[in-house]
DNA sequence: CTGGTAATGTGGTCATTACCAGTAGTGTAG
DNA sequence: CTACACTACTGGTAATGACCACATTACCAG
């Protein structure tokens, strides 16, 4: 990894000062709550202006790994800070980062009428009947962890088979990969619950357990919203973390 | 409220480039979807440059009011988007977001020794060896709604009364006032358990009821951890928002 | 010793100019 | 008719130069 900007490279300079300022950072090289060079310090460090440094910084900013102090400087996040969490994920990424191996069994995937719920959340036009259901009971390392029900309105044309599904893993990674479709954001609510008997033997706990249901909506980057999905977990083994900022 | 920059103003351009586009979408005057003028086009209408647009514009995206695609313009975020989430709040502010009154009855305010999971979370130096205990039962609209337990970490010489809290009923609105401190993040895990007797008690709910248990560190603008509170949520009262983005 | 002030360094705002990189429509050569 | 280049828009990146707002320090007058 170089520690200069090239300017013929691919990647927008900013972004490389981002990389470059992140390494430091996470090397040690500048200790939490120290200053890191000023703006105009880094302007003639790396050769670029000041609206790049800005950039960069603004990047990390966002990211948390600095904060600013208007008059005094740019310091270095603590490391708890530090650490990105909020992004959002989908199951195999969240219990790659928790380092579970992540796995599944899909108990139905079909084409089926919208439930009125799901056509609110959704906000399906009235000349789009059905949706895709897609039930999965989600393990990490081999232990069942949650259970699974998504609602897809997919673009007209596209499919989604079994196969792929048990292929990749990820349902993301086919939206991406075979319709060019990327996530942007999602409105999750949270809330407690009790298994009915299915759901207890589905996840292997006694009926009555107390449950965390998520429930979540998926938006594009076109801002359609694409996917209405309910997980509940166990509660003996999930722990929701977010970061909030003001 | 003005539909055109002045630049005698105290305020900022872009802050106020800001308000007046903001009017107009929630005017409804730019429909969900639709594409408001190009960054150059708004250069000339308010006769400001476009690095001013830019910043307008990137503060509504980072807000969820409009999104954008390169080489095809600036659009109007669907009104579920709209609406700002995520937010770090008070749980007084929580409240009146959902149109409760809120409320409190103070259980204890006492100097104590830190816990260690306390001082981990606050990142207290050896030297530090007590923290204020406030333990609070929260109410909405008269009804107790979560059990609150802050451990707070204040500067040096930093009070806190009863009478203070009674008064002013938000705790950060006091540190904002009197210390000048502002929260900047926060770092939240959320967790399914069930009422001892004393919480059930306490929250008018059965013993062995689901609650949700958050767990929440504060950090100010400087980034230094300044409360750990923990909350027990009625299960059957409360539910979690948050907006994800990536 | 105290309180004001000027100097200097920090981030915050803003205008101007230029070019790159995607998108979409149009026209033309094949 | 199709394929491809052209063009005219969009947002994305970048340099330069200026001034404002806030924090800190040093210095000086009282």
């Amino acid at each position: 990894m170089s520690s200069t900007i090239n300017p013929n490279d691919m990647l927008p300079r900013y972004f490389q000062l981002v990389t470059i300022l992140r390494a430091k950072i996470e090397a040690g090289e500048w200790q939490p709550h120290a200053a890191i060079p000023s703006e105009r310090q880094l302007e003639v460090l790396y050769s670029v202006s000041r609206t790049t440094v800005r950039q960069a910084v603004g990047l990390l900013i966002r990211q948390g790994l600095v904060y600013q102090l208007h008059g005094k400087g740019t310091y270095v996040s603590p490391r708890k800070l530090q650490k990105g969490l909020v992004e959002l994920t989908s199951f195999s990424e969240d219990m790659l980062q928790r380092g579970l191996q992540p796995g599944q069994r899909i108990l139905e995937l079909a084409e089926v009428e919208a439930p009125e719920q799901v056509r609110q959340h959704l906000e399906l036009s009235p000349d789009i009947r059905t949706v895709i259901r897609l039930e999965r009971v989600r393990t990490g390392d081999g232990q069942p962890i949650g259970l699974q029900t998504s609602y897809l309105n997919l673009p007209a044309g596209a499919t989604l088979t079994r196969e792929q599904l048990e292929e990749r893993g990820s349902l993301y990674a086919i939206l991406q990969e075979k319709y060019n479709i990327n996530l942007a954001a999602a409105d999750e609510t949270l809330e407690v619950t009790v298994a009915t008997p299915r759901e207890a033997l589905l996840l292997e706990v006694p009926a009555g357990n107390p449950l965390l249901l998520s429930e979540r909506i998926l938006w594009t980057n076109e801002r359609r919203a694409i996917e209405f999905v309910k997980i509940l977990y166990r509660g003996d083994r999930y722990r929701y973390t977010v970061r909030l900022t003001r």
